[in-house]
DNA sequence: TAGACAATTAGACAATTATCTAAATATTTT
DNA sequence: AAAATATTTAGATAATTGTCTAATTGTCTA
């Protein structure tokens, strides 16, 4: 779960993740948003595979990223449990 | 946003904040319960509410710290809109 | 008002992170 | 099989972060 938070603590990361939501994409369409190097955008998006907030499928030449979102579901309920205040003894 | 999501990478604020959502602490409360200096303790507490995640407020010797349950509302509300993955088409 | 207690601020330092360029690997095409 | 294209890996470096001890600030009480 600490992997989860510290990937989504970058912004240029929470970035690849909108775009993904909205459309799987390969790395070098990713990398063609954003004014930053095609290296450090695979480091980027080896952080969220890591996270396994994504994933990663070769395709020919190309690696088609698309976005886990179980996982993403699980880190929501995480949040939830965690900063619902006053859930006072949920036994009984 | 940012913020917020940085004050979240790290294990010991997140425990602090599950800490609080329990019940209202002061800072040596808080900092008692880990094995780390005062000092390092009022610096994440400090990240914490320069998120305004948690708020201070001090009460005779003692600051108590409290969550600040609306921020994490929202905070939970970007994740779900940022996430939800194929929402298409909101408008009509 | 002097001493004790609670908490923060200041400053230093080691570890981690984000970025870059150059080199390597994998795949396709000619 | 050589050239071209897509991506990653390696290695370097600057910036950020988490931690510590020492010093400071704020509050209470004897």
């Amino acid at each position: 779960m600490n992997n989860t938070f510290k990937a989504l603590a970058d912004p240029t990361r929470r970035e690849i993740i909108r775009m993904l939501s909205d459309k799987n994409m390969n790395a070098g369409d990713i990398a063609s948003a954003f004014n930053m190097s095609k290296p450090s955008i695979s480091h980027h998006l080896n952080i969220l595979k890591n996270a396994e907030l994504i994933s990663g499928e070769r395709d020919g030449q190309n690696i088609i990223y698309s976005i886990n979102s179980s996982v993403m579901q699980e880190l929501i309920n995480e949040l939830m449990t965690l900063f619902q205040v006053g859930e006072e003894d949920k036994k009984s």
